[in-house]
DNA sequence: TGATGTGAAGAACTTCACAGCA
DNA sequence: TGCTGTGAAGTTCTTCACATCA
């Protein structure tokens, strides 16, 4: 229970969790690793494994008792506390960003956004965040106890807005900037690259998807 | 050169090329695995490996010629040719991305948006980018030999959304809806699911990103 | 009986180490 | 000599198969 839980193993968790929240709304006792295992088109040992990393969450014969396994997944997800996210970019993208309604369900807050622009500080996004000088981060973050950071500025600032996030102690950052980031190794960075994706998928139609599939 | 090539290999040939775009405008010749492996933090031997996947690419005692590999991994990758792309969903999110100049980049054109809303359809985005009625989608995607459908409606509309690009004949998706899609074989889907992110970067800060590593 | 938890097998991916060639 | 291309070894992740227990 104290091992490494590989990345794949942590995405599964959040995903696992959604579906146990729609099965706690519409009143289901328990589920199976083979329900969910077809949900998400994966293999059933995959889940028990992914699951048995934190002890003994199942009941032999029986399955998972959904309200003990959605609680018991929020806390291991570190989701039973507040989360207060900052989104560092007041652009098209930060904007988006900040009122993507996703992130508030989960329970995570948006508490504010920054920016260099005169003309953007102090003003609000629709939703109601406001917008701070990024000189005013580390004060910022401290009164708010922000957490996370999502960095949403272009490539050329990515890696100084990426340091300026650092030092002001945050700990954990998503980034949208394409490129090469460094972080320490107490740091952790997790990076959303829409060109790469984009490509990936020219990839596949240049090849063509439906080439015969492993013989 | 015929094999299967993984999702990890294409997605890397994406980060090699972006790096390749770098040197040829700043005049450097030839590069050599190492320089790359130093560059993105891997291992020599995997660029190695990946680039093999497509034939000699590089001359033995010399690393491989810069133009040369741009121009080979453009091709291999399908940026060689026009790619339109749709954006469905005339939302915040939806807007960003149309606006968002990385995807103009690498030549990928964002030529349409689709909404349902009646409001929203005959306008423009900031950047130009007419929105139409998703009822529309067939007819305008055949017109503007669109390929590529980047899929930015909320999770509850997401799967019949999914349905009408697919029977418009768009065999590559890029998903911002969280949740289990499905599609059929020959289209590739690719999903890009901000909760999960967010998520995982929760769990880390719970379990201490500190912690020592691997003894 | 039915579903979990898990050691062992298998598959996929990465790194090592070195032959081979400019 | 220097760096690629690649078989073999190593590592990580997934699936199988079954003992175990409610």
């Amino acid at each position: 229970m104290a091992e490494q839980v590989s990345e794949q193993t942590t995405n599964r968790l959040s995903l696992y969790l959604r579906f146990l929240n729609e099965l706690e709304a519409g009143g289901v006792r328990t589920v199976s690793s083979k329900v969910l295992a077809a949900r998400f088109d994966l293999n059933a040992a995959l889940i028990r494994k992914d699951l048995s990393h934190f002890g003994d969450l199942g009941v032999r014969g029986v399955g998972y008792v959904v309200v003990d396994l959605r609680q018991r997944l929020r806390q291991i997800l570190g989701l039973d506390r507040r989360l207060n996210v900052t989104i560092i970019g007041a652009g098209n993208l930060g904007f988006a960003l900040a009122d993507y309604p996703g992130f508030r369900k989960e329970g995570f807050r948006i508490v504010a956004l920054f920016d260099t622009l005169p003309d953007k500080v102090g003003r609000r996004s629709r939703s109601g965040v406001p917008i701070h000088d990024i000189r005013d981060l580390k004060r910022v973050a401290r009164q708010e106890q922000i957490t996370i950071a999502v960095v949403a500025v272009p490539a050329e600032s990515a890696q100084v807005v990426v340091n300026t996030v650092v030092e002001a102690g945050i700990k954990a950052l998503l980034n949208f900037s394409p490129g090469a980031l460094r972080v320490p190794p107490d740091v952790k960075l997790k990076s959303v690259d829409l060109t790469v994706s984009l490509e990936s998928l020219s990839f596949h139609l240049a090849r063509g998807v439906d080439r015969p599939p492993r013989p």
